[in-house]
RNA sequence: GCCCGGAUGGCGGAAUUGGUAGACGCGCUGGAUUCAAAAUCCAGUUCUGGCAACAGAGUGUGGGUUCGAUUCCCACUCCGGGUACCA
């Protein structure tokens, strides 16, 4: 019936301008959600299309998006770029006969919605409702087959009852080195001097070895904000990069984790993964391992060793100075007398410094000598010793032995002092110019060579001659030898600090007793709720909100015991640490999961997703799937097995031949040409991210009002590669629109569907188009599956006519990318099911197989002419044949080839 | 500084292990249709020269390997991301 009306309108031959217009409009209409396609999803979602049971006969596919913080302002068009992937892969996918999970939900605590508390007096969960409630409707707007039925929402007490639930798990987790595990406390052997010591002594041991733990900690405090940063929210120029205002130290009691015990394991586990390898590298980089040893150095006239970590113990010759930092501990009993005010002058300045200042590398090394020299334990030669605030007390030992020769800072500083530079590796002829410079000490060198001066008679060591990693083997083997020292691992990762001064968080399950015991809350204790407030406020000196909810804050035992809770919220992090693993049964009152479901689930398949997402989320989610794979309670090792990043969608800006930008409103395009309204001054086109002050921001609800949920889709995944940054154009949407439009006349024309065989040239490109599409959704090339798609209608509609076989896989071929025109041109042709759940068309390699090939013949590599030859020519024909064929003539110009490179089904290659 | 990624027509971008550079889309030009416009359809569109046939140049720059290089190697320029005294 409805194909009829439609074949009619356009059978019409009316030149009357409102029949073609009242067209238009319909078929605009069919195209975007204020027509058909909502009709479709309100369908879908009524009969629950996307439901997923979990039906282990079937095999499963995971496809996961990074879920969204659920801002006021609403979706933007970086959102559906991500989803729309996922979406394509997930609807290809069930096609394919997968079990396809594909959910969505929301990571909704968050700084914005406190802030608004703070200002307004609306509670955040009323906003985030609001918000939540506003994205779901964006989202479903997409025509994306998420089973709603899963959705989560990280501020719902049933969802963070387990958030809480898995920090008491690390809680009571110790980490078992010789194991490389993380295990149950109750199974932490407790030294017997620990125990001779009573229960504080005990308590104090089991806390040193929690995964988390509760102690001072220097945090960034933003005074604009009034929140505790982590480092990772403070930016390299000390701002902090929600607000922009600067951030001071503050010295607060802290949750924090122990990361850095699962180093090792963060980094091994990275290998089996399917990343991209730029964020491999970035996790890499932030773990930080370094391998080198640790070394003992006598302190002249002290009893007590110093102990340095260096990567380089080959250099230990070369070693002219020593270096500690401000906070070492041996500080003050290194320190000769009448050094004391002038090093105690520097430790107090260094203190006050801010991280920023002492971290600047623009600014210079300072220092000063403590007066007191260590034995260099490989010639037995002094070294003075220095306090330096370029040492960081964190890292390695906080002690360091200088080589102004070989390593960059140690020469900077060793200049600055006028401390004595000995070069001991010979750069060689690598480095012909620098040479000279080097040996004199005029010049560091960081490089291989060969070691010179660097033998001692004494100690009996010698390496010269070697090369740089004979010569960090010899030295180790021989310090450990010795009993002088060790190799040693390194990793910069530091303890996650994990506790902020906020409202809108997960409470901790957390009371703090008077006698100083902490005890968390029992599973049955949980969810811990947060308290109904008044006042959103946090407090000047650094206290959460929480703090004021006095009710809520005092605990009284059975025995009357006092006891306050823990006033600090779990960071964003936390929610979103799992969440993959809740959408498996996210109903599940008694468990965090059946683990039954999450066996036949994990891991995920696919994950898309920002790529300031790299390190952090990524890191910690990986960290907790590990404590919780050594705890039993997931089965695989690693959570996400295929990563992939979406490039960012930007878009144009204008700018000034002076460089000043100029809001798009005010640009006005003459013939190519960019000008300024006002002014008429000619504008420079640039790429830059969309933004407020530039009017470049594209509300995808816009999008979809004029273009369809569809066109938005295809456009987005029409740009370019999906990793790719890539500007928004609006012709570009017009375009990908166009070709919606443009196969919807000619496949929903009941005129231009035939029965019968199938033209020969169409059935063959149909099932290239098959295989190209196919494969590109498995690569996530949807840029050229588009096009492919494109060229396959291009032909249909100037061939005019296609069998109904052909339309239906033309059908079921666009569904993954444009799922409303996909599933309108299905009912067309009479089904009355979705296809969401139809096969995949099978390509027909017979179809595909050619007898010829149109040869490029080159002469000297220049393509000159074209030849169609058969597959199966011989070699020694070719040349016959070319040298015979006309076109030939005027390349070889009389002469004989020297040669004919001939490779099948690719190119023919004359060398005269 | 270090690590990673990128550079192809007027624009977004294609190009299997080295084998016809510019698929597809936008824009533009011309034509059909229309009283006219929009929409649609057809043709053309890397640059330079030429009416054309055709010729030459051409994938950020400079070298190299090869019968042949957008693709591989060396040196560099610019743009983007990450990181920053981690010994």
């Amino acid at each position: 019936m409805e194909s009829r009306c439609y074949s009619q309108i356009f059978n019409l031959t009316l030149n009357n301008f409102t029949i073609k217009v009242v067209t238009w409009i319909i078929n605009s209409m069919k195209l975007s959600p204020n027509g058909k396609n909502i009709g479709k999803k309100i369908k879908h979602l009524k009969h629950k299309t996307f439901k997923t049971t979990d039906d282990y006969s079937k095999p499963k596919y995971y496809a996961l998006d990074m879920f969204p913080y659920p801002s006021g302002t609403g979706l933007h068009v970086g959102h559906p770029e991500g989803y729309t992937a996922t979406d394509i892969v997930s609807r290809y996918k069930r096609m394919k006969g997968f079990n396809v999970l594909h959910p969505m939900g929301w990571d909704a605590f968050g700084l914005p919605a406190e802030q608004y508390a703070i200002q307004t007096g609306t509670h955040p969960a009323v906003t985030t409702r609001e918000n939540c409630d506003n994205f779901r409707r964006q989202i479903k707007a997409l025509g994306l087959s998420y089973d709603w039925d899963r959705e989560i929402n990280t501020t719902d007490p049933k969802y963070f009852k387990w958030t809480q639930w898995i920090f008491s798990k690390l809680y009571n987790t110790w980490f078992d080195k010789e194991l490389e595990k993380g295990r149950p406390v109750d199974e932490l052997p407790i030294p017997d001097e620990i125990k001779e010591n009573g229960v504080k002594a005990i308590r104090d041991y089991v806390d040193g070895k929690r995964l988390a733990y509760y102690d001072n900690a220097q945090v960034w405090w933003c005074n604009h904000c009034k929140i505790v940063c982590s480092n990772e929210e403070v930016l390299t120029d000390g701002n902090h990069e929600k607000c922009g205002s600067q951030v001071v130290r503050k010295n607060l009691k802290q949750w924090l984790l122990r990361i850095p015990h699962y180093a090792e394991r963060l980094l091994e586990g990275l290998d089996g993964l399917d990343w991209p390898a730029g964020v491999k590298d970035m996790q890499k980089n932030w773990i930080g391992k370094s391998t080198g040893a640790e070394v003992d150095f006598q302190i002249d006239g002290l009893t007590e060793k110093l102990r340095v970590y260096t990567t380089r113990p080959d250099t230990l010759f070369g070693a002219t100075y020593m270096v500690i930092a401000p906070e070492h501990e041996l500080v003050d009993s290194i320190t000769l007398e009448e050094r004391k005010d002038e090093v105690k002058a520097y430790i107090k300045a260094a203190a006050l410094k801010s991280d920023l200042d002492r971290t600047d590398l623009a600014k210079g090394k300072t220092g000063v000598f403590t007066g007191r020299y260590a034995i260099n334990p490989v010639n037995g030669e002094k070294v003075p010793i220095w306090v330096a605030d370029y040492v960081l007390m964190g890292y390695g030992t906080g002690a360091i032995m200088a080589v102004p020769a070989h390593d960059t800072r140690d020469f900077e500083f060793a200049e600055t002092f006028g401390i004595p530079i000995i070069c001991i590796l010979d750069p060689g002829d690598a480095a012909h110019e620098e040479r000279d410079l080097v040996l004199a000490g005029k010049k560091c060198w960081t490089g291989d060579g060969k070691y010179v001066n660097s033998a001692s008679a004494k100690t009996g060591l010698s390496i010269n001659g070697l090369n740089k990693q004979a010569g960090i083997k010899t030295v180790i083997s021989w310090l450990e030898e010795k009993g002088l020292g060790n190799a040693s691992v390194n990793y910069k990762m530091r303890d996650w600090l994990f506790s902020r001064q906020r409202y809108w968080g997960e409470p901790f399950p957390v009371i703090h007793w008077e006698d100083g015991e902490v005890s968390i809350l029992d599973e049955k204790e949980l969810p811990l709720q947060l308290p109904e407030l008044e006042e959103y406020t946090p407090g000047d000196s650094g206290d959460s909100p929480l703090a004021n909810a006095t009710d809520w804050v005092n605990v009284v035992d059975k025995n009357g015991r006092k006891g306050h809770r823990e006033t600090n919220t779990m960071p964003q992090w936390a929610g979103s640490c799992w969440y993959y693993l809740r959408y498996i049964d996210p109903t599940n009152d008694e468990r965090i999961f059946d683990p039954e479901k999450e066996k036949y689930w994990m891991p995920v398949d696919l994950y898309i997703g920002g790529a300031e997402h790299a390190v952090l989320h990524l890191l910690y989610s990986r960290f907790w799937h590990k404590v919780l794979f050594d705890l039993g309670i997931v089965s695989t090792n690693e959570p996400y097995q295929k990563l992939f990043n979406q490039g960012m969608i930007l878009a144009f800006a204008y700018e000034t031949s002076t460089g000043a930008k100029v809001a798009s409103d005010l640009v006005e395009e003459k013939e190519g040409k960019f000008f300024h309204r006002e002014t008429g001054e000619e504008l420079k086109q640039i790429v830059a991210k969309m933004s407020k002050s530039l009017k470049n921001v594209i509300n995808p609800d816009d999008v979809i009002k004029v273009y369809g949920a569809d066109s938005l889709r295809l456009y987005e995944m029409f740009m370019g590669p999906l990793d790719e940054r890539k500007p928004w154009a609006e012709t570009g949407v017009k375009g990908v629109f166009n070709f919606l439009n443009r196969a919807y006349r000619f496949f929903a024309n009941p005129t231009n569907i035939v029965e019968g065989e199938e033209d020969k040239e169409v059935a063959k490109l149909l099932h290239q188009t098959i295989k190209k599409v196919g494969s590109d959704i498995e690569n996530l090339k949807f840029n050229t599956a588009i096009s492919a798609l494109m060229v396959f209608n291009n032909l249909a509609v100037r061939k005019g006519k296609i069998t109904r076989q052909t339309a239906g896989i033309f059908a079921k071929l666009l569904s993954p990318f444009a799922p409303h025109l996909g599933e309108e041109l299905w009912s067309l042709y009479g089904k009355s099911k979705t296809l969401a759940y139809e096969p995949w068309p099978e390509v027909d390699e017979n179809l595909l197989q050619e007898s010829t090939f149109e040869y490029p013949v080159s002469f000297n590599g220049k393509m000159r002419f074209k030849l169609e030859l058969p597959l199966d020519i011989a070699r020694d024909e070719i040349e016959k044949i070319i040298i015979a064929h006309e076109n030939a003539q005027k390349w070889l110009d009389g002469k004989a080839p020297k040669k004919v490179i001939f490779v099948p089904k690719k190119i023919i290659n004359i060398v005269i």
